[in-house]
DNA sequence: TATTGTTATACTCTATAACTATA
DNA sequence: TATAGTTATAGAGTATAACAATA
């Protein structure tokens, strides 16, 4: 039982260990392409809905309209997207990407797939299997954990 | 191969999911105990080396002086450290837990060790083991692929 | 009235640069 | 000279609250 707890305490630490490693990464990748987290973020979202209205985003990225403000307003200043009206409601502004916004975004689904291939590629089909499962179940019971507080 | 790489990118957003939930559960974690991440992440390496010198700790969590001294402002502001005379360095301040904060840690360490049973305690040996090994392996490919650009 | 997005203000974390006190 | 820590200043991200324009 002692020992079991331990080694759970280990596994664990990995996973932070490896989550620590993870952001330096993606800082680094992202920095490299001029954007912060936060506007890599919003135009992740993005690209996933198509454009969308400033309250859509708020809402994706858990954050008040107030910030999405200013992340649209750096990404617009960095001309990556535009603000389009609405066609239907003149409250709301459309973000929407540019061209060199679009072909930014495939830069990074590339680097993207590029760091999934390098860090799975070379597990077994069976091994991939395994370890898919474990995280799914993982993530399950974080998800129950987490519903415990919120 | 494409179908394999489709895998490798499913299982990578896999572990992002976990990423971002696992950022969750420590925000609302440390949010219930009154403190942020920057802050909780210095008691934690304060845990670790006992009484310090700012320099220390700024070199452990790679931020500059100037952000520790704003860190352990607020920590001082909140009773849980204080800064205390170096015995053979008037210049430097060797930063202490308090009481209080000692207790604090305590209990984030108690909380550590929920979650990681929480999540990893319903594993069989076998499961865990295969799931440290994918992680260790995954961590060095990691380590790797930074060194590529850092 | 309710919603969309803004301006105004403030807090946290971070950085660089200049400075003080000590080594 | 070099080091430990600070003050001064700035930028990014976030929040709340009050407001404008529109629905």
């Amino acid at each position: 039982m002692m020992r079991k707890l331990h080694h759970d305490d280990a596994v664990f630490d990995s996973v932070l260990e490896l989550v620590i490693l993870l952001n330096e990464d993606m800082e680094q990748g992202l920095g490299a392409l001029g954007l912060t987290p936060s506007r890599a973020h919003l135009l992740w979202e993005l690209r996933r809905r198509g454009p969308v209205a400033q309250q859509a985003l708020a809402a994706a990225l858990k954050i008040t309209p107030r910030a999405v403000t200013g992340l649209v307003d750096a990404l617009v200043a960095s001309g990556l997207v535009t603000r389009e009206p609405h066609p239907s409601d003149r409250r709301a502004a459309l973000v929407t990407f540019t061209a060199r916004g679009e072909s930014l975004m495939v830069h990074m689904a590339h680097d993207h797939e590029a760091i999934a291939h390098a860090l799975f590629g070379p597990m077994s089909k069976d091994e991939l299997d395994a370890f898919a499962g474990a995280l799914t179940d993982v993530t399950h019971r974080l998800r129950a954990h987490l519903a415990t507080r919120g």
